[in-house]
RNA sequence: GCCCGGGUGGCGGAACUGGUAGACGCAGCGGACUCAAAAUCCGCCGAUGGCAACAUCGUGCGAGUUCGACUCUCGCCCCGGGCACCA
């Protein structure tokens, strides 16, 4: 054996054996328990950073650890391959986005297998093959069928310059991002999925998935917004306008009813619109709110302003005249477009109302009888209704109750349940996407493409300007026949929001190699996913789409089950150090943190910083994420180059327990390389001196039976922590300790070595999920046959924890004040007086009586006096 | 504003069901080995007082429950994340 580690021969060796041997390759078997572990797929950018490094450990443990538990694991990987930065990247340095992703899948690839992953890499997809796409394109068509897809037109963020639409993030300051052009806003027909009609499942099934953050059900309760109200006419006082006879609104709060003392309407509203004609200043003012959109400027500083309409409408209970207003504050995409404004129990209609000096009317009072002023501020808690004719002295909620009956009788209103969930847009009007399965024809209108057509290729030879997508140019693409008429007509040349790949990879890896079909029986059998590993990033879209995708896959027959991931882990952001400069225009340079030395003053505290290459100091910039922008992130391809890949895994799995964010250190790292090194010497050491006798566990000494204690109670805790709590940080400390002991147990004799065999194995066993090529090296230099990815997770020995003698600590007064020994099963008796005859504790209690005396068995005893 | 997290040594973190606060690691300090350095090994390492044994204080702040509170309850402060004119 070896005496240096060097995971540079190791590492190579344990994954030509693995790949040899054909270790990671999952597949069917209904007479085992599947395990199906998943993290998130990458967008192939160019090169690995930590933050996968981290997500992809994370979910390696995790996979090596269920197959050691004897399940039948499958663990894929794949890459998220559309989407705009292959088409920016394209523009810079005029490469193809087909051949610089595939370049970057290519690298990062590599990356992986560096690292020791434990994939079945011949479900290995990339969402821009035809393969995969074809099958979306046919899901799409499925769902056209199904009525689950339908066209509209909507607004979306226009680069006059570019020629292109802009994602809101592409915005900046109401100008193109990379044009510098003002940003229009333009009605285009666009394809939408009606996720809406799934909006009841999607937030009621939240409850059957206990396995997820609360955090993310949380974020996606919020997000779907259901929320229960009255939807109810306002009769047009002056009579129709704009075709409409009535003003219908929507409120959560029809207790406050008889409180409304204006309407407002959108700007888009049709009322104001009709309001608008020929009048110069309310046609400013619409104007100016359509603008005021595109900016997304802080809606919070945003002042309510608004005009009259000069229309009023008919309070449906009292019959009073109401006017109607148009504000910059109604959503003309929630409810009607269009508010009752209850000014005394409403903030917003507060502002408004106090600014416009509109009427403010209390309905509401509070249910415990306390005083309110109007002129402060609106009550908006529910309460017991005033001045509401006959529903007076009823609570809100009764009142909600008989004001809904009593508008349904009337036919003036009726219950409605609405959400802030909106249908998914899902065309983009990008080049490097899955395109749109549709032509359009001046005949027909929009004609799904036969199904014997699919797929539809994307053109992957292309050169991109920057102005406006390739595929409206090409007339190859374009130019087809209907389908139906036979006629002449356009190919849609939109394509798919990269959110429709990734909302249903997690099925296709199961019939990865499947020809005809989108997916088959295999998918049965390995979903739902029983472990996903991810960002909290993507705790709304990604997971919710995701979730919509299985539920219309299980509508049409696809899977069983109603939810995809049984499971969910979201792993924290890494974070670093940042130093820079300023310089005397207050523009900053940024150093990496490989660059920078930091000083500390005694008690290790840092106090300040240089740069290596001239001396000089640098400022702190504090802990962030790691991020090109402040020049911090460590690269993880130099860290696996000097260390090796079990160094760089090890750190990362036990500086932080998985969810909280990880702070990174090279000292650390450093410390994690010590410890491999640590583990091999000693290893070594132990196999230098011959092979080991076998274990007698009844003729072991007190210090051999007390460390095999330890062992045993350090299986019986790292299977816990790796297992149940996922906390793998206290796993690895716990070795760490048990390592520690190790290296104090000084004893030769036969059975010390043979201890040593025993326990050495079962840290092998215990680290190999988590440093899997080293621990394979020594399972073997240990001695033993086969290879450790295949041995079974080691068990522990519950007669190695029992103990004849155990330590108790002794309070009084809960203050701890000694210790004693004590026989495991003595009687209460014998533990009382050894509790009181202690020294220091006898010198506590003094001469004060005894009230009563607490033992915790195996614990301690706290006295009372 | 609403909804989630969180606040423990110089730092990352541990203490899982109320029962020894600070495991493990990093940094720091001291020592061994060495001509020297690196590597490695050993020891110390919350604050205050004390030669020491030990004592007092100490988990954001204030109260409470309890024999006993980082952990439970109430009130407050601060930090992070998400949503945000959603009627």
């Amino acid at each position: 054996m070896d005496p240096i580690y060097k995971p540079e021969v190791i590492e190579p060796a344990a994954q030509r054996y693995w790949d040899g041997a054909r270790c990671f390759e999952a597949s069917e078997d209904a007479s085992r328990e599947k395990f199906y572990c998943l993290c998130m797929f990458p967008y192939p950018s160019g090169r690995l950073h930590m933050g996968h490094v981290r997500n992809y450990t994370i979910g390696d443990v995790v996979s090596r650890y269920q197959r050691m538990q004897g399940k039948n694991v499958l663990q894929p990987m794949g890459w998220d391959a559309f989407g705009l930065p292959a088409e920016n990247a394209a523009i810079k340095h005029g490469v193809p986005p087909a051949q610089w992703t595939r370049e970057n899948i290519g690298h990062m690839r590599a990356q992986l297998r560096r690292l020791g992953f434990a994939y079945d890499w011949r479900r290995e997809l990339a969402t821009c093959d035809p393969e995969y796409y074809r099958w979306e394109q046919w899901f799409f068509l499925k769902l056209y069928e199904q009525g689950v897809v339908y066209k509209a037109s909507s607004t979306v963020n226009w680069d006059p310059v570019d020629q292109t639409v802009l994602a809101n993030e592409q915005v900046i300051d109401g100008r193109g991002w990379r044009s510098g052009a003002p940003v229009e806003r333009r009605e285009i027909p666009q394809w939408f999925l009606k996720i809406t009609d799934y909006a009841d499942q999607l937030l009621y099934d939240l409850d059957k998935l206990p396995g997820w953050p609360e955090q993310v059900r949380a974020m996606q309760a919020n997000w779907i917004g259901r929320s229960e109200g009255v939807e109810l006419d306002f009769e047009l006082a002056e009579g129709p306008v704009a075709g409409y006879d009535a003003l219908t609104v929507y409120t959560t709060r029809p207790d406050t009813l008889y409180g409304v003392t204006y309407m407002a309407v959108a700007a888009e509203h049709p009322l104001a619109v009709e309001a608008a004609e020929g009048n110069p200043a309310l046609q400013e003012f619409l104007a100016e709110c359509r603008a005021a959109h595109t900016t997304e400027a802080a809606l919070e500083t945003m002042e309510k302003r608004g005009l009259p309409l000069g229309l009023s409408v008919i309070h449906p209970l009292t019959g009073a005249r109401v006017p109607v207003w148009v504000a910059n504050f109604v959503l003309m995409g929630y409810g009607t477009g269009a508010v009752m404004a209850v000014p005394g129990h409403d903030r917003r209609d507060w502002e408004f109302a106090t600014r416009y000096r509109l009427p403010i009317r209390q309905v509401i009072a509070p249910a415990d009888g306390s005083e309110i002023d109007l002129c402060a501020g609106a009550f908006v808690d529910y309460g017991v209704l005033v001045n509401s004719d006959g529903f007076d002295g009823m609570s809100s909620a009764e009142a909600f109750e008989a004001l809904a009956a009593r508008l349904e009788g009337e036919g003036r209103g009726r219950r409605r349940v609405n959400y802030r969930l909106r249908d998914w847009s899902v065309s983009r009007q990008r080049y490097w996407g899955c395109p749109v399965p549709m032509i359009n024809c001046p005949a027909c209108g929009a004609v799904p493409v036969p199904e014997a057509q699919l797929p539809v290729r994307l053109p992957e030879d292309v050169t991109l300007s920057g102005v406006g997508s390739p595929l409206k140019a090409m007339d190859d693409f374009v130019r087809v026949d209907c389908p139906g008429c036979g006629g002449e007509a356009r190919r849609e040349t939109d394509t798919f929001d990269t959110f429709f790949e990734s909302s249903w990879y997690y099925a296709r890896y199961c019939s990865a190699d499947q020809e005809e079909a989108m997916l088959d029986d295999r998918a049965r059998y390995w979903l739902p996913v029983d472990q996903y590993i991810g960002g909290i990033e993507h705790a709304v879209l990604h997971l919710l789409y995701s979730r919509f995708f299985h539920k219309l896959m299980r509508d049409q027959g696809l899977v069983e089950g109603d939810e995809p991931f049984t499971n969910l882990l979201t792993q924290g952001m890494v974070l670093a150090e940042s130093f820079y400069r300023e310089d005397e225009k207050g523009g900053r340079t940024w150093f990496n943190p490989a660059e920078v030395e930091t000083q500390h003053d005694r008690k290790g505290r840092v106090t300040s910083a240089i740069l290596k290459d001239d001396g000089r100091p640098v400022a702190l910039g504090g802990i962030g994420t790691m991020s090109k922008s402040k020049n911090n992130g460590a690269d993880p391809q130099g860290l696996i180059d000097r260390y090796g890949a079990d160094t760089v895994r090890l750190f990362t799995m036990f500086a932080a327990p998985p969810e909280q964010s990880l702070e990174w250190s090279d000292s650390g790292v450093e410390g994690s390389h010590r410890f491999m090194k640590r583990l091999w010497r000693m290893v070594h050491e132990h196999v230098a001196a011959g092979p080991a006798p076998a274990l007698e566990t009844l003729s072991l000494d007190e210090a051999q039976r007390e460390l095999r204690r330890q062992l045993h109670a350090t299986i019986a805790k790292v299977s816990d922590d790796i297992g149940r709590r996922y906390t793998f940080n206290t796993a690895i400390a716990a070795v760490m300790e048990l390592l520690n002991a190790l290296g104090r147990h000084a004893g030769e004799q036969p059975q010390d070595r043979a201890l040593r065999q025993e326990a050495f194995e079962a840290v092998v066993l215990m680290l190999s999920p988590i440093v899997p090529h080293a621990c394979h090296a020594l399972w073997t230099e240990l001695g033993r046959e086969g290879a450790v990815v295949d041995q079974p997770w080691p068990g522990f020995d519950p007669d190695a924890l029992v103990q004849e003698e155990v330590e108790l600590v002794v309070q009084v007064q809960g203050k701890l004040r000694g210790r004693i020994r004590v026989a495991r099963d003595a009687p209460e008796a014998v533990v009382r007086e050894a509790a009181l005859s202690e020294e220091n504790v006898s010198r506590f209690i003094g001469d004060r009586p005894v009230r009563k005396l607490i033992i915790v068995p195996g614990r301690l005893v706290n006295i009372v006096v």
